[in-house]
DNA sequence: CATATGTTTTCATAATACGAAAATACGTCG
DNA sequence: CGACGTATTTTCGTATTATGAAAACATATG
């Protein structure tokens, strides 16, 4: 009588409820009404009634005068400790306004998760035009330069996973969409150091990536530089390799191992 | 059989419960076992468990390979989309930013929630001695100096009802814990233009805090320098007030209205 | 003022989340 | 290596909990 259940395991019904009403309000630039939420989510006006006062009582959400709903700090409060990453960000931020200024490019730190990158801090520049990244956004692995770093580091029988899981759709008409290709590309990236995107996830829009190694000397973020294809120099390459490795040896990692 | 009602009103208990596992695994800076969890929030393993499995699922949660606890993205994705505050954020950084470099001092952006300011941005010098408040951090509006600036603003009633649910506790053998000394001294500052915080919230740490309107003139923020009490400056006041104006007009907020 | 539209509350009911206990996995020490 | 202690995960019958239809209430609209 329910609908397929998307990961077979035992699902709690409100909290999903709950997410998905979070999602619905994230969606929104404006606070929500319940009609529109209850309508968005397909649940029953009362239950989304019920499901937002208890988030509200939670400060998870907010409601203002005239009854419309918006995310509450708790969010916020909680988004900005999450584990580590919290130290990366902190440390990796000074770093990344330098490159930004000296660049006058969009900067991204980003982190994997599952078969994506996810953009955890940016800086941009004062310029009309430029890349822009929304903290939280996510990218498959192998349409992003930082991606592509990571899954060479996570060796050829992990691409070849990742290729049978995700069949590398493609984004642009430069997109890298054959196994072979993608393995001969991210093992090339990963011995010189820093990999590029060339209007693979999205035309007009490149980046140089390099890797951030932690104390334990696993990957633990990707610092990238995107520009408008025409702006990008690969003269930054020297300049971002210098910085990831900076704030790799500020997150305790010592270059030593590789020899 | 169950225990007293925080707030009366209908609550929905796996909700709850949820946000107090969040809350509970935010409270440790490493990834956290299923035993504390539940010992912590006295629910039992397996509820523990399979709600945290939940939110897994729902990416609001991480597990790792020893199956310990963490935060999961889903709340920094959500996090940084706060209705309106966000704009907020994004437009002070760079001016934020300027008076740290300006100052030497740490600066912050609050907002007012409840009867509690809430920061929401930080700008921090790359000084060894700083004065440090986390994000998401809270704090009662008579301690702080952004937060007297509130009450003032909010007028004397406010004031009353303010001192009368909180009984203005206090924080140091500086802070205002009488009301009428706290109706003259939000007025004052309010009247001035900014306010000040004497080691009132915490001992050896001073704070000058302003004021940020919105386009619609209601205020929507504060900003402040806190800086160990010795090396605060008065001289800092201009500077200020001048970047609140500039934050203020940026955010559509027209001055006239005053006269 | 009547009507329409959206929000909030109520309440009987069924479905849902619960938790004790069993099963499994993981270490650790003799 | 095997046996014991500890932590995690799964199972499953049951009672509690969340559900949603409908009624009451609030707010806009013509």
């Amino acid at each position: 009588m329910n609908q397929e259940d998307t990961s077979q395991a035992t699902r709690i019904q409100v909290i999903d409820r709950a997410a998905s009403l979070l999602d619905a309000i994230a969606r929104y630039p404006d606070p929500v009404s319940l009609k529109i939420l209850a309508a968005e989510t397909g649940l029953n006006v009362s239950t989304a009634h019920r499901i937002l006062a208890s988030l509200i009582q939670n400060r998870f959400v907010e409601k203002d005068a005239a009854s419309h709903y918006r995310l509450g700090l708790r969010l916020l409060q909680l988004g900005v400790r999450l584990h580590g990453n919290v130290d990366v960000r902190a440390i990796a931020r000074p770093i990344m306004e330098d490159l930004r200024d000296r660049f006058g490019e969009s900067v991204n730190l980003t982190i994997r998760e599952g078969d994506s990158v996810v953009y955890i801090e940016k800086a941009t520049p004062n310029r009309m035009i430029h890349v822009q990244q929304l903290i939280g956004a996510r990218a498959p692995l192998h349409v992003t330069a930082v991606g592509k770093l990571m899954l060479g580091a996570a060796g050829e029988d992990a691409i070849r996973a990742y290729a049978q899981r995700t069949n590398l759709p493609a984004y642009t008409r430069n997109t890298i969409t054959t196994l072979p290709g993608l393995i001969a590309e991210c093992g090339q990236a990963l011995a010189r150091g820093y990999a590029l995107d060339n209007e693979e996830a999205e035309m007009d829009v490149g980046c140089i990536g390099v890797l951030i190694h932690d104390g334990t000397g696993n990957v633990s973020a990707g610092l990238s530089v995107s520009a408008p294809i025409a702006r990008r120099r690969l003269e930054w390459v020297e300049d971002l390799m210098e910085a990831g490795r900076t704030l790799s040896a500020q997150l305790g990692y010592s270059v030593q191992a590789v020899f």
